[in-house]
DNA sequence: AATGGTCAAGTCAGC
DNA sequence: GCTGACTTGACCATT
């Protein structure tokens, strides 16, 4: 088991997710950005590894609108020395790498202009975890999409546009139940359909109204995930008091983790802690699961130098 | 230097 | 019909 948290890190003192205006795109503006972000990657990857934090999400800004027409720099040639580093760090210190495009990738909508938008956002990630020479591990995870009034239909939906991803981005994708559209099961469903694996959110999960055993889900949701996709990826966070339900808390709540730690055995997952003060959490976390001997799932790992 | 309106992109619930 | 939530506030024009 590896704990981790995403995209940014409060105490560091550098951004890896610094973007600027649309209006102020220019070539010589995106590729300084990016070096700048990718210099901050290295930082936040080095404290990780000091820290004994070896699960990491990088940041979609990472490249500000890689995607959009407007980016025409070739930011992939310029740049592919310090990608290559980054990912040497990464690879370096056995890190789990994932990525997480925002809500605006949406593969199984009806409108094909915006699949077309979300699969060059895709392959805009698939990219970047490839220019870092990272394995099949390293995946991006998304949720399922729209509904449209048709859950099926749209579930369906999913299914057919994964069957025509190009070939990196299949590679590395993998879906997430979400908060209020798409149940773990739905999730396990498109697996059936089409072996994507199928990443468990635990706080999603609990959004659904489900407050009891998860062992046997956590069973199925194992078996979507072949060799080369590495140890199951899981999200945990929990609900913040007096919000409404689905916001994330902003501390991790220590009783509530270790439920979750002792109910997951003895399912080895790879732990996100999407918590929103992001590191503090995670080294709370990891104090957690290293205190008790049936936390630590998989078989010990020693540490590379 | 501080601040507040605004920012590429979608969906949907809650008001 | 607008706002907030989502993995995340940050940019920048204006004062």
């Amino acid at each position: 088991m590896k704990i981790g948290y995403p995209c940014i890190n409060r105490g560091i003192g550098c951004s890896a997710n610094r973007t600027f205006r649309l209006a102020s795109y220019s070539d010589e503006r995106l590729l300084s950005t990016v070096r700048g972000n990718l210099e901050c990657l290295e930082r936040i990857l080095s404290f990780n590894r000091a820290s004994g934090l070896l699960f990491f999400r990088i940041t979609s800004d990472l490249v500000p609108f890689a995607s959009h027409p407007v980016c025409r720099a070739d930011w992939q040639a310029e740049l592919r020395p310090l990608f290559a580093r980054a990912g040497e760090l990464a690879r370096r210190g056995d890190d789990r790498i994932s990525m997480h495009p925002d809500q605006f990738v949406v593969i199984n909508s009806p409108d094909r202009g915006l699949v077309e938008r979300s699969v060059g956002e895709l392959s805009y990630h698939a990219t970047v975890l490839d220019l870092m020479g990272l394995d099949d591990t390293a995946k991006i995870q998304i949720h399922v999409g729209g509904v449209y009034g048709d859950r099926e239909g749209s579930r369906n939906q999913f299914s057919r546009a994964y069957g025509d991803l190009p070939e990196p981005v299949i590679r590395r994708l993998v879906v997430e139940n979400d908060d209020r559209r798409f149940t773990i099961r739905d999730c396990l469903e498109i697996h059936r359909e089409t072996g994507i694996p199928v990443v468990y959110d635990h706080f999603h999960h609990r959004c659904h109204g489900n407050t009891g055993e998860i062992r046997g889900i956590l069973e199925e949701v194992a078996g979507t995930w072949a060799a080369r996709d590495g140890i199951p990826m899981a999200d945990y966070s929990s609900q913040e008091p007096g919000r409404r339900t689905g916001t994330h808390a902003t501390a991790l709540d220590p009783d509530d983790f270790r439920q979750f730690l002792s109910a997951s055995t003895p399912h080895d997952m790879d732990v996100m802690l999407e918590i929103k003060d992001k590191e503090r959490s995670a080294l709370a976390a990891a104090v957690i699961a290293r205190s008790d001997p049936r936390f630590i799932h998989g078989p010990p790992r020693s540490p590379k130098t």
